[in-house]
DNA sequence: GTGAAAGCGCTAACAG
DNA sequence: CTGTTAGCGCTTTCAC
């Protein structure tokens, strides 16, 4: 922080006291400045780059300006990427800055680096998880306003967002059914998280819904940390009697295994197969067929993150809200309507 | 930032005044405060939950412990992650708290950024390219310190870290050498980044080390947005009379498009071709075979890049230091010898 | 050993 | 219309 030029000496620069610059330069309407006055010292002020320290202000106004954001690991991942830039992009609009912390799962260290947080004096606490999960609101942060995102808790009065699991599972499946296919595979995660359980929930109901009864043999659960989980699933599944035409998996990653057992099996994507992925991966545009996907509203939980966090900091007695985001179909070329 | 627990009411609680609580706190040598005091104050503060406010030290030590990363898209694209994550650690380590700003390439929108970032009194500016690529030192920034990370300038006053080019394509390209192959092929990227030269030139300088000739048909250049580009330069590679039987990518995305051409062309990986990446992106492992490739130091750039920027903040008169740092292979299975 | 006081840069209330 | 003053929470001489 080296020296920079301070508002006293705009105001020995421009011949007034540094109470008439500070009002000149926030546009202060109850104090009366002439216009030349103003316009003098913002004339100055530019001439000698000077900018306010924020620390100062922050000081004076019990408000830093500041907000947190701190991932489980979410600093981490190319999933989070959207979320952090959604978040910058909102708190930049609002000319607010993010504090980016990174707790790597890790709890200890978790709150601490709250602990820090509070330090600086953040107005606010964004608290991002990398998978859709149920997570504990986290202590310590006293009366400064949290929101959740990616996560969800059981508090019903903490605002958080998350991904709507089951439309997304919906918009996914759907576009399998209105391509014509009757036979659906689902390859889960095995992970006992929301994203699964509400894309399993997606699942079903849309196939109920369109008359189509469940078949447990169609479903199965994989690790989803890479392609093998997808690859040995969907082995399986092709390997049934009566195989399905169209598989649904739950990450793109598992969608890569897909492709692979199926170029083993002799079955042409989409000619023989059709498959639809979940996240929206970089790769996913580079598999060949492109994957149709559905991604995740990264992004958008971001931004209204950080602006449902300003809501609250601008009135602390708001109530919590809950919301639920849907992800976008990205439709490639993985689609098309089953061998007849 | 709502009302947390000041000095002041340590002090009264523990019926002293708030210069003793400072000095205990702070464990201040030349104070002399006695050990009951000091154990004393230390309870009261723990009880109360007692943090300091970081925007007053600062104030007053004229230092804010705060860094301010910025990067051209860099928080938007899973390779920054990585420099964010290293920088967010290194930090941590030394105390610093991290504001993340993102330009999105935006000059007009860098430049107002790095105003707030000076505004909030960092102590010292992290700057950051998507690629490896030279730029100008940002201007604007008076005397605080800068780094450029995975970026590097003209100017030899500023301190800069990035991968070392040519090594990662010696790396790379003694791989496939180690294995049998003599007839190698490069794919390059078309745009003239450093990234591009350097790894040409690693890659032509292991070759000539190695007694091979240079085949200028070996090398194409093509987009490496996506894996299109691949595909199609190693497709004219392939029709080649005598064809290559090592292929080093420029990204682990063009190594994508040279799979399906291969596959294509009934080639199978690795034993009938070998092939090499750049990057070891998320999806690599999952290819089939997992592709062996050279991981970028992204991870260790950033923390050098916070290193590198607290020993310029403690003393402003050291030297700059400009640093490449080595990438790192990561075996798998896309690598055999040459078909005899 | 400990406390009083000044001052970091800023804004807001109040005087003039 | 503009200047003086107090005070945000903290650290650091300097007195006692």
């Amino acid at each position: 922080m080296p020296s920079r030029v301070r508002i006293s000496d705009v105001a020995s620069a421009a011949g007034v006291s540094i109470a008439t610059v500070s009002a000149s330069l926030n546009e202060v309407e109850s104090a009366r400045i002439s216009a030349d006055t103003r316009a003098r010292v913002r004339e100055v002020a530019d001439r000698l780059g000077y900018v306010p320290n924020r620390l100062a202000q922050g000081l004076r106004a019990q408000r830093s300006s500041t907000i947190g954001f701190i991932g489980d690991r979410v600093a981490t991942t190319p999933y989070a990427v959207g979320m952090v830039r959604g978040a910058l992009e909102a708190a930049r609009a609002a000319d607010r800055v993010i504090l980016l912390m990174n707790a790597e799962g890790d709890p200890e260290l978790e709150s601490r680096e709250l602990a820090t947080l509070l330090q600086h004096q953040v107005d606010g606490v964004l608290y991002a998880t990398m998978y859709h999960r149920s997570v504990e609101v986290p202590s310590g942060l006293g009366a400064t306003p949290v929101v959740l995102v990616d996560a969800e808790s059981a508090d019903p009065t903490v605002s958080s967002v998350v991904p709507d699991e089951i439309s997304g599972a919906t918009t996914a499946v759907g576009e399998l059914l209105d391509h014509g296919h009757r036979r659906i595979g689902f390859i889960n995660n095995t992970e006992p998280i929301l994203a699964a359980t509400g894309r399993l929930e997606g699942y079903t109901r849309t196939l109920e819904r369109a008359g189509i009864g469940l078949d447990p043999t169609l479903i199965i659960a994989a690790p989803s940390i890479g392609p093998e989980g997808g690859y040995r699933a969907a082995r399986q599944l092709l390997e049934l009697p009566e195989r399905p035409t169209g598989l649904f998996c739950f990450r793109d990653l598992m969608a890569m295994g897909v492709y692979q057992a199926a170029s083993e099996a002799g079955l042409r994507i989409p000619q023989d197969l059709s498959v639809v992925g979940f996240d929206n991966m970089e790769f996913a545009a580079g598999l060949d067929p492109g994957l149709t996907t559905v991604a995740l509203p990264h992004y958008e939980m971001g931004t209204w993150g950080v602006r449902e966090l300003l809501g609250l900091i601008d009135s602390p007695s708001r109530k919590a809200k809950q919301v639920k985001l849907c992800g976008q179909l990205i439709r490639r070329r993985s689609v098309a309507p089953p061998p007849t």
